[in-house]
DNA sequence: GTTAGCACTCACTCTCTCCGAGTGCTAACA
DNA sequence: TGTTAGCACTCGGAGAGAGTGAGTGCTAAC
């Protein structure tokens, strides 16, 4: 059923009080604070009817209305309008994101505290993984004896090394020759091309240094399929500034969630990935157990169509939708010129 | 003064039990509780000789006592007993620090959580810093077009990379060279060694590629010098089992401070670094700013004299000092056994 | 269809009382 | 002289009860 527009005027009213007072918002108040000519008592109707549709409810008989999930679906696919930040707003974003970054690690472990400045939400952001990449080089650098570093690098440019050590003597010519090797072999095959056939083969011809080349190729093998979300929180501290986080058991659940960064990679990873549009799961839609009053919103990044991340944000359901989607948007656009930029695209 | 035998034995009954219940100790209750030989009544008169000490305190007239800081270090340092760890207790740590770890990131990232997992309280660890460490080698790899990895690799081996880029081509066998020479004439060389009249004769000699050059020794510099502590946090959600920690806005000042790795880094940085011992810093001995009421216990872990590093607990001054002491040994002595394997010492 | 009016509900706050754990002091005891 | 029993006093915390006010649903009039 469709809603009227005065409903959907009501409802929007109702979703951004609460959102910005936290309290049950009652007709008397709608009708006094927007001016939607209408008395209290028709509005106390309307209201009664949006609450039998299931997008408003009742704490308790005596109270206002707060939204109900239905509630803040509706109103987020909807009724909410853009945000625009302020110039001031603007330009200390700019500010903060204005350092000369080097390496991919600090860009994106800084960019969450970032979001959770400008958004004073809890900020997640997960490390970029690579998407059907492939090997474009493989090095071996010998450290000591029977000690050497592996340095893969994938077409999306991005580098991965790993300590490995082995039996048997080796000398530095020897591990160029090996190196060289591998890095011929393996240049160009992603993880499916990589076949046991392949490897076989390849460690026949390298004879003595199979051991050796079985480790690394390995490590590379990781490397390609690499998917455990490393996972970058910051400003988790923020929640509390939200009242119904004031009990703290709420708080423990909610921390004890943060505590591990396995369970935040898994819920991240539970969003939709497709599109480049933002999305958000509003309470019991993430599907996480214990986190039915949170709200988690998020934009997905890419370098090209190799590099693949998340950043977002997780507060109350009762949140403030249409600031942290503008501001996830712009700082998505600026964190995406600094890796097109650092990854040499 | 020194405290009479029977006012160190009230003293440290009082500390105990307070750790246990966290709430005010009452003469009649060590009367009954502990086997003092003593009435309520004597160890009254003695409690109150502890309060005018400044030992004990109370937080209103009519509730017991509490330890004071003084009272809180005093038991550290001379009356707290050896915990013994149970059974279960040493067997379960040792399962969780049973994996094979193959990466200096991940044996530190990870000891954060055992640490928080086997002392119930939030753990700290500090990535192990390299101490007057000199250059192993030099790696240069091409990766693209004026685009390149660093690596280098100090005698502590530590590994460390950078990508860079640079002006001007240069191809596979130059790089080597370039690579080779470098290496070659900062091997086994200080930051302190590092002169600009040398690293000036280093660029003249290369001719053509001093701009590299350039890129290169700066970041080796950085490299032996480095020494913001990266800090990782584990099990942070543990501080709101306290129940010093139940008043949102004791819990928000917390999570505030923990929220920022610069500030948990810098009061790392101020516990003791000489010795092998644990180090203890009791509510306001810490010098931290609203942390007047936590207490954080750190162990320094080293490999060799080159790495080292912090690992520690926060806790809330009511802290159970004598477990967590004892915890920390055992964690500490697993981690450098599990370290200087990788470090292949 | 809209609105005014009214009875009703119910969480919250404030006040008051009671209770119990604990203290300090005094006097008696060994 | 050190130890103990006894007693009056203190004070936070829990619980009961009354009052308040924001809000609702329903009805009847416009």
């Amino acid at each position: 059923m469709e809603l009227s527009q005065r409903k959907c005027m009501i409802l929007q009213a109702i979703v951004e009080d609460y959102i910005a007072t936290a309290e049950p918002v009652g007709s008397r108040n709608i009708a006094k604070n927007h001016d939607l000519g209408l008395s209290a008592a028709t509005i106390r109707n309307e209201m009664a009817d949006l609450e039998d549709m299931g997008y408003l409810e009742k704490p308790h008989t005596s109270a206002g209305r707060i939204p109900s999930e239905l509630g803040y679906r509706f109103y987020v696919d909807s009724l909410m309008q853009r945000y625009s930040m302020t110039v001031d707003e603007i330009s200390g974003l700019q500010k903060s994101m204005d350092r000369k970054y080097d390496q991919l690690e600090g860009v994106i472990s800084e960019i969450s505290d970032v979001i959770s400045k400008v958004t004073k939400y809890p900020a997640v952001v997960a490390f970029p993984r690579e998407n059907k990449s492939r090997v474009r080089s493989v090095r071996l650098v010998l450290i000591e004896e029977r000690m050497a570093l592996v340095v893969v690098v994938t077409d999306a440019g991005v580098v991965k090394n790993r300590r490995i050590s082995f039996s048997g003597d080796i000398d530095y010519s020897a591990i160029d020759a090996v190196s060289s090797f591998i890095s011929k072999n393996l240049a160009g095959l992603s993880a499916a091309d990589i076949t046991p056939a392949r490897a076989m083969l390849m460690y026949e011809a390298m004879g003595d240094y199979g051991e050796l080349l079985k480790i690394v190729i390995s490590f590379v093998m990781e490397c390609l399929q690499e998917d455990c979300a490393r996972v970058y929180i910051g400003g988790a501290s923020n929640i509390l500034n939200n009242p119904e986080f004031s009990d703290i058991d709420r708080a423990r659940e909610f921390f004890s969630f943060m505590d591990s960064r396995e369970n935040v990679g898994k819920m991240l990873s539970l969003m939709g990935n497709d599109n480049d549009d933002i999305s958000i799961k509003i309470g019991s839609e993430s599907g996480v157990d214990g986190m039915e009053d949170t709200s988690i919103v998020v934009a997905n990044y890419h370098v090209g169509d190799k590099l693949r991340g998340k950043i977002g944000i997780i507060g109350p359901t009762r949140m403030d939708y249409a600031r942290v989607v503008s501001s996830l948007e712009m700082i998505n656009d600026r964190l995406v010129e600094i890796l097109n930029k650092m990854m040499g695209q």
